[in-house]
DNA sequence: CTGAAAGCGCTTACAG
DNA sequence: CTGAAAGCGCTTACAG
């Protein structure tokens, strides 16, 4: 059986369905008894509207698109949640879309764009956004007028961007490590050759005139089983550091497990510290030492950029906005619970 | 400026705008040499096909609604997740919406309706669908030919359901802390008074001849923070139990960080166990012991009943798929390593 | 205040 | 193999 239209009121009310049309969406020159008789038609009859009919001739779909990588990281699941109640209480919808490398971005925005998102949030972009190679699909998008919002790391003159420093994190975490703790032997445990935020561990140790920077690489996939084993086998051929910078705290709390399986104890032995300020690592014994931005500003932010384009003034200025970070000194790298300062 | 329609691609390539609908859609009866002159000049245009209107004609919109309690559930993210990559894979894009109370699900269910999904997942339905407020709403996208399938505790002779049986789990978890343990002093965390797990706690303990089943409730909202001060202040005034058995892993590990700060070890002076098996669950210090059955698994299963409804046999008889649980004795009840059975 | 008509961008019988 | 036409369910000028 068919859904109920807006020509079914129509019929059942008396009324003519542009009526009925005005009525629903409230028009202003629409008497209040018709509005009151079709309104209760419309429930009764059990109406919802056809978004697709309506998103064809309006443009607009009250969707917001969000392209991401590491979807599977909890971190990521934290700030999508964090993000779909941002969208749903501005009345739109999230559509979630992920990728592995950014060639597939392309036809990813594509996809959304096709799908009339009238808001896209591109997700884990470092660099010249205008020099990539999704740039022809995004200002596509852009000309189709979709408010386009991209985060941590990228630069542009079109399009916002909304600025997390990792590599500030990654610095003052070693910082940290090397001046409260007096830690001269660190390891940056990495996922990838490419990371950003292995910058910050470097410029750190090398202010402090620590050459023996020793980085060790984990292969892509940056689950808590991977972190566990590589430590594990990185122990086994050389001679503990003192302390060991993770990418983020999903790998510092595989690290952790992996120390512990090796008969390390945290802080005692080995001191650790992650990035991302997960909500589970201030529960972890021993808690977490580690940096980041609460997954509520980051949504925050960026339905405060988003909605400033969906009004359509896509003539103003793309801007930057840079959120600050917090450190969160606690068990994992030797200090005690409270959040002492540096 | 506007899009690419099928339009500038028929003028671009002088083919009429149905040869250029039906060469986009391979259709059999085009020759190979317009459909390559077609393709071509399509990307060349940079085109993507307007779902709005695809949807609209063809009244599939390869979307699958996901309606669900919890969201900010870790494991529930963890769940999204797989189930993304599930519907991800069958070509389908996954729309996730989230609920409080029931008495909100009509009109989410109407808004997906709306939004013309093709199918639709319901989440952590308990009792007969037909009974409930929502079944008028639910009724209808059955009959617009919505693909629906609920979890985790639904009965009903209309729609597939997926089960997952927490009851037997929270029941194997409390006789394991009874018999391997000799525990006789056990409570039951809870977050709310009508979760239905309780009731396999009650049975094993009275199965057990233990009159004195504790059982002591949390406030809705369940997250660490909540577990970790309700034990708190729970252990000011009573004298402490030798096991709890928590709702789910997170308020498992809210639970252990609450002991842990009251100067309580687990397991040696209070074991605990959770339910859900977050992949983090078997990190934690100590590790957690819990049941549940995998992510994938469950997004599995709900895939393979979606797409057997999507093929459009809404003829045959509603299902209910049964999933087996595993157990997992970690070291939080007292267990070695080991996933050792009972 | 209300209605008839055109149109959003596609697909799909119906003809050729 | 290809095209002209109707229609999906709405909204929105344009008339009245």
């Amino acid at each position: 059986m068919a859904r109920v239209t807006i020509i079914d009121i129509a019929r059942e009310s008396g009324k003519s369905y542009t009526t009925v049309s005005r009525a629903l969406s409230d028009h202003p020159r629409i008497s209040i008894e018709t509005k009151v008789l079709i309104r209760a038609t419309a429930t009764r009859l059990g109406y919802s509207p056809n978004m697709m009919a309506k998103g064809l001739v309006q443009k607009r779909t009250q969707t917001i698109g969000l392209i991401a990588t590491e979807l599977s990281n909890p971190v990521r699941s934290e700030l999508i949640e964090a993000l779909r109640r941002q969208v749903h209480a501005s009345g739109y919808q999230l559509l979630v879309s992920g990728y592995q490398d950014e060639d597939e971005l392309s036809s990813r925005i594509r996809d959304m764009a096709g799908r009339q998102v009238d808001g896209l949030i591109i997700g884990k972009i470092t660099g010249v956004v205008e020099k990539k190679d999704f740039w022809p699909a995004l200002e596509a998008a852009l000309k189709q007028d979709i408010a386009v919002v991209t985060f941590s790391n990228a630069t542009s003159v079109c399009v916002d961007c909304l600025c997390i420093d990792y590599v500030a994190m990654a610095r003052k975490l070693t910082e940290h490590f090397i001046r409260k703790h007096g830690f001269r032997n660190i390891w940056y445990l990495g996922v990838d050759r490419n990371t950003i935020r292995q910058r910050g561990y470097f410029a750190a140790m090398q202010a402090a005139g620590l050459e023996s920077a020793k980085r060790l690489f984990l292969l892509p996939a940056q689950d808590m089983q991977t972190a566990r084993d590589a430590i594990g086998d990185l122990l086994q051929h050389e001679s503990k550091p003192q302390a060991i910078l993770c990418h983020n705290d999903i790998t510092a709390i595989g690290v952790m497990n992996g120390l512990r399986q090796c008969g390390y104890s945290v802080p005692e032995d080995i001191a650790v510290a992650g990035i991302d300020n997960h909500q589970i690592s201030s529960f972890f014994n021993p808690a977490l030492t580690t940096a980041g931005v609460a997954s509520e500003r980051v949504a925050g932010a960026m339905m405060k950029l988003l909605e400033a384009r969906l009004g359509h003034n896509h003539q103003s200025p793309a801007v930057a906005v840079h959120l600050p970070f917090e450190t969160y000194y606690r068990e994992s790298c030797g200090c005690c619970c409270a959040n002492e300062e540096e």
